[in-house]
DNA sequence: GAGTGGTCTAGACCACGCA
DNA sequence: GCGTGGTCTAGACCACTCT
């Protein structure tokens, strides 16, 4: 069973976890693909159909494997609407989703600063990859965005340019980098002369500021974004479950 | 099995979730006591205790049931610290979690508004209860808060005074209410002359403006809460998953 | 030791997708 | 018709709590 060895007494489903989670992080399985299926799996892993069953359920549930009855087990991909409809909380008031375009970019490497390697723990000597851009709403400049990747994850993203509308489905399929979980902090703040010269809003009015670190299944820091968005006709929603 | 037939074919387990949640919402059970065990409920019922187990297992990850190995299985109650957790997101910048205090109230009885009936799916001449109130974090006044509640869910809460510091206990141990999600969503907007006046903020500064639903168990809205909180060194925190 | 939930197994049958 | 996941069952043993 591939080195599953008893360190003070696992369950046996939660090895069987850890095995499979490595297989899909170290890419033996691809976005896209079908896994083994069930009763392969647990010959392969000399345990019983119940005990993977249990695993397969619990990843379907963190979103990281989809299952089709009659098909098969499959990587979840991060295509542009999955990620856009899971990782992008901005409706309109009463609940429209609204889907972002790109407006520009400019994508730079260089070195990074104390607070970068602060909220992405790197090191002293770590460059980052830097994507400011601004998206647009219908037409409409609408959010600045200011985006830090540690250059080491993202090799030649900065010569990618222009890059997809939603950077998480190139991490997955470039990179083999699963963003599986983001932290958010919102705050309201005021526009300066800066917003106003780039996106639609009058310097003094009120924005709704977005800090986002996102977090790959190898519990990577991955991205840092922080977001200023216009906020008279777009509202953040979030559901408390 | 208590009236379960089949309509149309839905699985056992959906049938058996379906008559614990009936028994929790019509107070069969009631919070902080046990169900029956699992063997116990698999004989009532009539069905395995492998099935009552997926039903007891998905509703503990809802959080409306805790289990503990070796003593039993318990409905969740709201409590205080539980409440602010789950439903209060504010926090210090980088992830300290704050607890408001209650700085004043009022509380009153009156007829519906044409919003309000809109947001929480009221008739024509049904009366709410309105709580204005501000809320202050380590002495500071911080939350203005406006909170409607169907007049007809919560009789007398109008009297209550002084209320709770977080309602959904009450609603929970008073009227038997379950708060199991709520719908926010968040905008950025300024401070005007009544917020000056009653939270630690200047007129024209940025406020985080939430605008919140809670929905009960049975699906009923329960109230609509509108918070605008001074966002200085306040954030409204998430994580997506 | 008795009773509870937690883990694990083995096997039956159903529902679905596809060739 | 075959292979897949989905449901359901029955039973064994473990880990925890309380008396």
């Amino acid at each position: 069973m591939e080195s599953i060895e008893t360190p003070g007494y696992r369950p046996l489903y939660k090895q069987v976890y850890d095995v499979i989670v490595r297989r899909i992080s170290q890419g033996e399985w691809r976005p896209g693909q079908s896994l083994p299926s069930e009763t392969a799996l647990a010959r392969d892993l000399s345990v019983s159909q119940g005990t993977v069953r249990k695993v397969l359920d619990a990843l379907t549930a963190e979103k990281l494997l989809e299952r089709r009855q009659g098909k098969g087990t499959y990587i979840a991909e991060n295509t542009q609407e999955r990620a856009l409809f899971r990782f992008f909380r901005l409706s309109r008031p009463g609940g429209e989703r609204l889907i972002p375009d790109r407006a520009w970019e400019k994508v730079r490497l260089r070195p990074s600063r104390a607070l970068e390697r602060l909220k992405l723990d790197l090191g002293r000597t770590d460059k980052v990859i830097e994507i400011r851009r601004v998206r647009a709403i219908l037409g409409r400049p609408c959010i600045r965005e200011t985006i830090i990747v540690p250059a080491a994850l993202a090799p030649g993203l900065e010569s990618l340019a222009p890059l997809p509308n939603t950077l998480y489905s190139l991490y997955q399929s470039r990179y083999g980098i699963n963003i599986t979980q983001a932290h958010e902090e919102l705050r309201a703040g005021l526009a300066d002369d800066d917003d106003a010269a780039e996106i639609d809003v009058l310097p003094g009015q009120p924005l709704l500021l977005i800090d986002r670190v996102a977090v790959s299944l190898e519990d990577r820091k991955v991205e840092w974004r922080q977001s200023r968005c216009q906020s008279a006709d777009i509202v953040y929603a979030v559901n408390l479950t």
